[in-house]
This record gives C-alpha cells, sequence and structure tokens, in this order.
DNA sequence: GTAAAAATAGCACGACCGTTCGATTTGTCG
DNA sequence: CGACAAATCGAACGGTCGTGCTATTTTTAC
C-alpha cells in the first residue's frame, strides 16, 4: 500500500483560488462543491446529477471533466487531503517541536472533527463506505489517512526524543488511542449529538498524555514539568 | 429520544428459529438475510432487489412483508438488536459485578466487532449513514446504541460500587473513552486491516482500567495516589 | 374437501443513476 | 478577425431503484 507524504512545505491557496485558465477553474470549483455534498452525503451518496444541479450545469459537462465517478470520488479525496495538511498539519507544525506540537494536532484535528457539525469527515464516512469496497477510491483514502496517522505518530516520537513522553513510549499504540478519541468524538458529536463530547476527548486526550509522560503529573511539590500541565486547550 | 431498555432477561432464540406460521417464517429469514447483507454494504446499500435474489423470491414478494423499504431497514436494526443483546450483553452478565462483568462486556463486543472481519457492525456504519438523515431508521438506530452504552454504563457505576474502581470514577467519561476503543478497533481492522489493531484495544483497555483502579496495580503503598489525579472537571 | 385468507409472483411505472455521442457554444491565440 | 481547440450542452441508452397494482398460488380453518 503507497502512503503518500505530507508536501514539505509550500503554502498553497485553496484549489478553488489558485489561477488557470476557464476549465480548470471550473474543475476546481466543482471539485470544491462536490467535497461539500460529499461531507454531508457521503463518498458513495455522491451523484453527479445533484453535483450539476448544484453548480447550475448540465450533467455531462460535470462528467466530461473527470470521465467517471470514481475519479471524480478520488478528486475529491485528493482536495480533501490537501485542506486538511492546510488546516490541521501545517498550522500545527509551527507549534515547538514535542508536546506543544503534538497538542496543536490534537486540537486542529478536534476542530476539524466537530466543530463544523454539519459536515462530516470523509476519512471517517469514507473508512465505513470503502471497507468492503476495494479499488482506487478506497486506495486513494487510505493512503490519505494512513499518511496522517504516519505523520502523528512521528509528532508522538519527538515527544519522546525531547523528553516530554516516557521514553518506552509505543508510539503505535498512543497514535491509536489518541484516533480513538476523534472517531468517538465524531460518532457521539454527530451521531449522537451528545453535547459533551467535546468535553470528554479533551479530558481523555489529557489522560492519555498523563499516562505517556515522563514526568509524574500532580504531587504535593506542585508541577515543575510546563508542557505535560497546560492540556486543557480551546 | 426514546430509549429502549435491555430486555430482562429470557433466553429467546434467532429470529429465525423461533416456530410460527409460514409467512412470519419467511419474514424472518429474510430479515435474517437482510442482516447479513447490510452488515456488509450497509443499511443504505440494502436494496430490496438484490434481497429478493438472495432469497430467492419475486421482488414484491419480498416488499409486501414490510410495505416500504425504511420498514426493512427498521427491521434489520431491531435484528440487530437482539442479537447485540444475546451475543454480548446476556453472555456477559452472568460474569461476577463489577470489573470482571465490565471486562466480559469489553471482550464480547470486541469479538463481535473484530473476529468476524467479513462483516461490519451496522451501530458503526449506521451512524455514519444516517448522522445527516433524521426519520424512523436514525431513530431506531440511536435508541439501540443508546441503549447500549447505557448499559455499559451502568456496568461501569456497578464496578464503582463493589470498589473495584475509584469512586470519583466518571462513568460517562469512562464509557466515552470505551467506546472509543472499539470505534478505534473497527476502523483499523475493517478498512485499514492492520493485525495490531485488536492487540492495541486490548492494551488500551487494560490502560483505562488501571487509570480509573481503586487500587495501585504495582505499589503496595496502597495509598489512594497512583494512577493520574484530579485533572478532570465534570 | 372446500372456501376464505394469506403469501407470492408478474408486470409496469416513474425516477434517478452513470455514461456515450454528436451538436453547439465559448475561450484562446496567431 | 478568423481558425482551431476546449468546454459545455442536450438527448438518449441501459440499468437499478422503490413501489403499486392485479393475478395466481399456497397456506390455513372449518
Amino acid at each position: 500500500m503507497s502512503v503518500t507524504r505530507f508536501a514539505p512545505r509550500a503554502r498553497s491557496a485553496t484549489a478553488a483560488e489558485r489561477p488557470m485558465q476557464k476549465g480548470l477553474q471550473t474543475k476546481a470549483a466543482i471539485v470544491d462543491a462536490a467535497l461539500g455534498l460529499a461531507t454531508q452525503i457521503g463518498l458513495e451518496g455522491l451523484s453527479i446529477g445533484a453535483l450539476a444541479e448544484v453548480m447550475q450545469m448540465s450533467k455531462s459537462g460535470v462528467f466530461a471533466h473527470f470521465g467517471s465517478r470514481e475519479e471524480l470520488q478520488i478528486s475529491v479525496v485528493r482536495e480533501y487531503h490537501h485542506r486538511f495538511e492546510e488546516e490541521v498539519f501545517y498550522p500545527a507544525m509551527s507549534a515547538p517541536r514535542g508536546l506543544p506540537r503534538l497538542h496543536a494536532l490534537f486540537d486542529n484535528w478536534m476542530k476539524r472533527t466537530s466543530v463544523e457539525i454539519d459536515s462530516g469527515c470523509i476519512y471517517i464516512s469514507g473508512a465505513v463506505e470503502f471497507d468492503d469496497r476495494p479499488g482506487p477510491v478506497r486506495d486513494a483514502l487510505a493512503s490519505s489517512v494512513n499518511t496522517w496517522l504516519t505523520a502523528m505518530k512521528r509528532a508522538i516520537e519527538i515527544a519522546v526524543a525531547e523528553g516530554h513522553l516516557r521514553a518506552d513510549t509505543d508510539a503505535g499504540q498512543m497514535g491509536f488511542e489518541v484516533h480513538a478519541l476523534i472517531l468517538a468524538l465524531h460518532y457521539e458529536a454527530r451521531f449522537l449529538r451528545s453535547p459533551e463530547s467535546l468535553r470528554r476527548a479533551v479530558a481523555a486526550f489529557n489522560g492519555i498524555v498523563q499516562r505517556y509522560s515522563a514526568e509524574p503529573v500532580a504531587d504535593t511539590d506542585a508541577d515543575t514539568r510546563k508542557p505535560g500541565r497546560k492540556t486543557r486547550g480551546a
């Protein structure tokens, strides 16, 4: 399974605002609208007819840009990957190495997953839709997800190297547990509409960090440790 | 939102083997087949045509038993609820109150979620499919899920009452964290096909239990202190 | 065994789907 | 401006979907 990398740097604009000739311009607009639809009804629910109506174009006009529905879905996945990079990954990379950066990653991720209640995460809905459906769409999804999970795992390893987390920390294990929190947040906020879910996710994250922390946290001589302490953001 | 209760006791058979007149018998067989399809392609992907083919019946013959596709979906949800009771809840209730029972619940749940890789959990796939689609199917799903999550929360409260878990344990919070593990297990086992996911889920569960445990695990000091202190507001 | 009732089949409808193809409009460039 | 290419449209095809009707078969009850 190929795992792409987050592009090294380069602040690039949203697809819709990149300069281009007419054709690519509308194609970007279509993908933008398609992503909006897909976050609501899922990648599978995405239909060219509905998309054409939103765009006020003919079905065939929309279709011509992709050549197949599958290619459209893949374009949507790529665009989502792109935005995830921009809104979650890059901003967090400006935080100091170690625990602060890990915390920033989680915070941005959480925001993207829950704050905008009306739009789901296609990494989550797509996983359900394509877990039994092999093909290029599934591959694109899995590749993007793996890229992101690997990036987070690396952030954990850096936190270990910085001495913020215990030296024997299993980064894969901790990554699993953090990923779990995002999934639960998505589930309980979006489906069960539980208002406590965000608070729960934050509390659980703090618990995980504490468990893997290099220094025991709460004791009589209070906090000599700064990064493990602050927690509770946003 | 109405939340049903798990039926108090009563070992009742699988729908397919309950004695009944012909009509109800085939209806049960249809629901059985429908559940099989739904766990693979989802409740939304479930089509009467495909179901008729599996059953070797005419579309209208299948249809007549339900009157609408929606009613078919609801029947599937109800059947799943029934089996969940039988395979996850009841067996665990014979374990001793407290931590052993909670552990049994988690184990059974985990098994149902991951061991049978080829069939997903419609509580999870359904949540994604219906989180933005109000209606009776969504209601039935949410009701069943809430029933189960409440039952598990109660098991946690019992473990607290038994003195197995710390007296200040927030059962809702701990329930959230356990639920998160199941979701991550489902995601990583079924979509990412990660072979470590089961081990990860077990390890994480042990970590959670340890954190909420009344007794420090590897210490004779036996004060109330070892696992993380406060940090959690309610 | 026979009549009422329940279960199932067969067929058709309208809606939407992805896709194809030829015609037509629009943008680009010398 | 004119010519060529790119973009878009309109209509149609074959397919599947849920659903409604009317027969026909099968089960049930007396």
